[in-house]
RNA sequence: GUGGGUGUAGCUCAGUUGGUCAGAGCACCAGGUUGUGGCCCUGGGGGUCGUGGGUUCGAGUCCCAUCUCCCACCCCA
């Protein structure tokens, strides 16, 4: 079908749109409070940037790219999430060059190929945060916070905010040791994944779903009890400063980011009733990934949160905003002669800040109050010819129906005066 | 990528065992009120019944394929 939109997209109609613009104003207002200023990359990258920058053998490199060659034989891609080409760009234009650390935000669509279901799409949106140079656990915990203040400002409740900490290079492959020694035994009975991600990824196996897994790892060592004092002391300082700002959190040892260049603290925030999918965001430290794209080795944390997702929260929730279409008043004429008296005295109404407009499909006096009545309109200006003969039109109300005589001069002031009184009775 | 469900007017949906089955409500337009909306009444426009094959004298109704959307898995936002 022509008509249709490709699978897994969105069109974002007008009478949502509201709802788009209240998710992101807040994401700029709570950024900006935190001082995040906002940087625009492009929509594609190299594709080898997420080949680094994600990593390998993610799902997300190995299966769910948009990757194409252009006309000169380059193979893009178009961003599958927002971190690697922001830390690309924080290199490419030497940004460190302002003082550290650097503070950015970002807002747009991302691309991922997969069977669409409730809360994932083939493009959706992120509001994302970045914050490089620091390595201070008051850092992580002002991630965190932006996150669950934005989250509070558009109302949302019943968010779980899950914590853990993945450790550094130094102290994973201990735990990874330690949890393989500990799975050994077991190997036979975990299902054909896990054994699967025995050597590959045996943190992975904490995630399975399967109930005989489950059993198994359940009693295995956490990365938490294996972590160098470094990254103990870090964790618990920012579960300190979480406290301190009275956010609360689930600690949540079978919380994994998958990518080597993620380091000690991981989160996600959960929601329910959007579905299987109850994430709307997640985030953590990734001090290895500056220095894994080529740059010196610069500390890193961000988030990137699912405005899809979150859109749904507050639907199920409740929240949802008003429409607000409409227009302050409608250009009404009866009758002929009145049409550039009409175009003028729309002209008018805008210039004083009312939102106005007026009839264009030649509809007849009542067609035309019908219209006024479903845009919705809150008054019309009615040009009769008798009363344009004597310089005067009509200024009604739609919700009461009272209607008054006004010069055709004073129109505009009037309309606008009826506006302001119409809000405070 | 795997599995289940789904697809009839702009929207929400009826459509019996294949034979006026192409309908209703809402929306839209016009008229009832030759200068006034919201209620009511009357009338009207609008559908390749997702698409392509097949079975049949005959298919929206049966079969196959394909696409879409929905839901779940994998994984994530």
């Amino acid at each position: 079908m022509l008509t249709s939109r490709p699978r897994g997209t969105e069109d974002i109609l007008p009478e949502e749109i509201n709802r788009w613009y209240f998710v992101e104003n807040t994401a700029r207002q709570v950024s900006r409070l935190y001082g995040y200023r906002e940087i625009r990359t492009p929509v594609f990258e190299h594709t080898e940037l997420f080949n680094r920058g994600v990593g390998d053998t993610t799902d997300i490199v190995e299966k769910e790219m948009y990757t194409f060659t252009d006309r000169g034989g380059r193979s893009l891609t178009l961003r599958p999430e927002g971190t690697a080409p922001v830390v690309r760009a924080f290199l490419e234009h030497h940004l460190e060059a302002g003082g550290l650390p650097v503070k950015l935000f970002y807002l747009g669509p991302m691309f991922r190929y997969g069977r669409p279901q409730a809360g994932r799409l083939r493009q959706f949106h992120q509001f994302g945060v970045e914050a490089f140079g620091s390595r201070d656990p008051a850092l992580d915990a002002e991630v965190i916070a932006l996150a669950m203040d934005f989250y509070n400002r558009l109302g949302l409740k019943e968010l779980e905010l899950h914590l853990n900490s993945v450790g550094c290079p130094a102290c994973r492959p201990r735990h990874r040791e330690k949890l393989q020694e500990y799975l050994r035994p077991y190997l036979g009975d975990l299902c054909p994944t896990c054994q699967g991600r025995f050597d590959r990824n045996p943190l992975r196996i904490f995630d399975c779903k399967n109930t005989v897994c489950q059993e198994i790892v359940a009693g295995a060592p956490t990365i938490v009890t294996c972590l160098c004092p470094d990254c103990g002391q870090h964790f618990a300082r920012v579960q300190e400063y979480l406290q301190e700002l009275a956010i609360d959190f689930i600690l949540d040892e079978r919380l994994v980011r998958g990518l080597d260049y993620y380091t000690n603290t991981a989160f996600e925030i959960m929601v329910k009733g959007i579905g299987a999918q109850g994430s709307i965001g997640g985030g953590g430290r990734y001090d290895g990934l500056v220095e894994a794209l080529g740059g010196k080795p610069v500390p890193g944390i961000g988030f990137g949160l699912g405005l899809e997702r979150i859109l749904l929260a507050l639907e199920a929730q409740g929240r949802e905003q008003v429409p607000g279409g409409g227009v302050d008043v409608l250009v009404v004429t009866a009758g002929t002669g009145a049409e550039k008296v009409a175009v003028r005295l729309l002209a008018d109404l805008r210039a004083a800040g009312l939102k106005a407009d007026k009839d264009y499909l030649g509809r007849s006096l009542k067609a035309q109050m019908k219209y006024a009545n479903r845009y919705p309109a809150r008054m019309a200006v009615i040009l009769g010819e008798e009363e344009l003969a004597r310089g005067r039109v009509l200024v009604r109300r739609l919700d009461s129906g009272v209607q008054e005589e006004i010069p055709l001069d004073a129109a505009a002031a009037y309309c606008r005066q009826e506006k302001e009184r119409g809000f405070s009775g």
